[in-house]
DNA sequence: ACGATTAGGTTGATGCGTCAACTGATGGTT
DNA sequence: AACCATCAGTTGACGCATCAACCTAATCGT
């Protein structure tokens, strides 16, 4: 493999690398500690039940919830398998279509919900939202789109 | 706890939120497969390599080395005790303190970083570095500080 | 100088995520 | 009609991160 001819990145290009990189250590650590210790519940689980909540029916198979909370159909099978223990969340195998499974959100996992995104909200809004400038908020979301993109190409083709 | 003046995120905000959430899921899972796949290494397993090999002596202890690498103390412990196993990295205590345990890279250690940072450096371009324009990489910078001045206020006051 | 407190690291148990293998259902082919 | 390939989802084993408990060395107070 001749790799002689590495881009290396120039100071600047290294530095707002480095920045990145502790924003994705920490803000995910961040909220996780605050859902946690408020709510008892994971940043995906969070993600799970408000998934569930927007959408018809608070109901939604899987694969669909999967790409909504940005994580494997594995991971999502284990996590809605817990939920299901809590009883926040129902499963039953879709009438139209046997391969599907459509996870329902139960009224205690409403109320779980209800209860945590307060604390959630503003938890982002500390972080996030409120450190920045509308302007910078906009840029945001122009730079994220662009890097997941890249990233994850033919997600929402 | 009277919660009643929540103040939701508005559409704008919203879409920016995941965006960014979507990032945070996606872009570290991108960046360990590459690393995984090609040198079986973990993205923070090669930052502390880096951490270390731009070190003087490629020694450092390990408290300084957690905060470079973003991880917590435990979590190095654990990370360099597998490095070690594998030949990567020496541990000695201090001469000067003997609480200070100083990580040391060895020479294996080096070749190995030394074969995986092309890749990587690679796999970075391609995702970030290269998806912005030099503008928007300067903005991110600015956006990455603020924020995470407020997820973790008091890292290098 | 001696006891208490703090700082730096390590360890073991627990819980979650990933991967690969597998099951069942559906649609297409001949 | 029988078969094969594909799709949706589940499961179990394994690896890693977290948390709390613990240990030792250094420092502080008196």
């Amino acid at each position: 493999m001749g790799d002689d001819e590495v881009r290396w990145l120039k100071p600047d290009e290294l530095q707002a690398w480095m920045t990145l990189a502790g924003l994705m250590f920490k803000l995910p650590a961040a909220l996780d500690v605050q859902l946690q210790r408020d709510s008892g519940l994971t940043h995906f689980e969070y993600l799970v039940l408000a998934g569930l909540s927007e959408s018809p029916e608070r109901s939604r198979p899987m694969s669909d919830l999967a790409g909504f909370a940005n994580g494997s159909l594995s991971r999502l099978s284990h996590v809605v398998k817990r939920l299901e223990q809590r009883g926040f969340v129902r499963r039953c195998p879709s009438p139209a279509d046997g391969r599907i499974t459509v996870a329902t959100l139960t009224d205690a996992g409403y109320e779980e919900l209800v209860a945590a995104a307060p604390g959630h909200v503003a938890t982002v809004r500390q972080y996030v939202i409120d450190a920045l400038t509308p302007e910078q908020l906009s840029q945001l979301k122009t730079i994220g789109d662009q890097i997941l993109q890249k990233v994850d190409p033919g997600r929402a083709c």
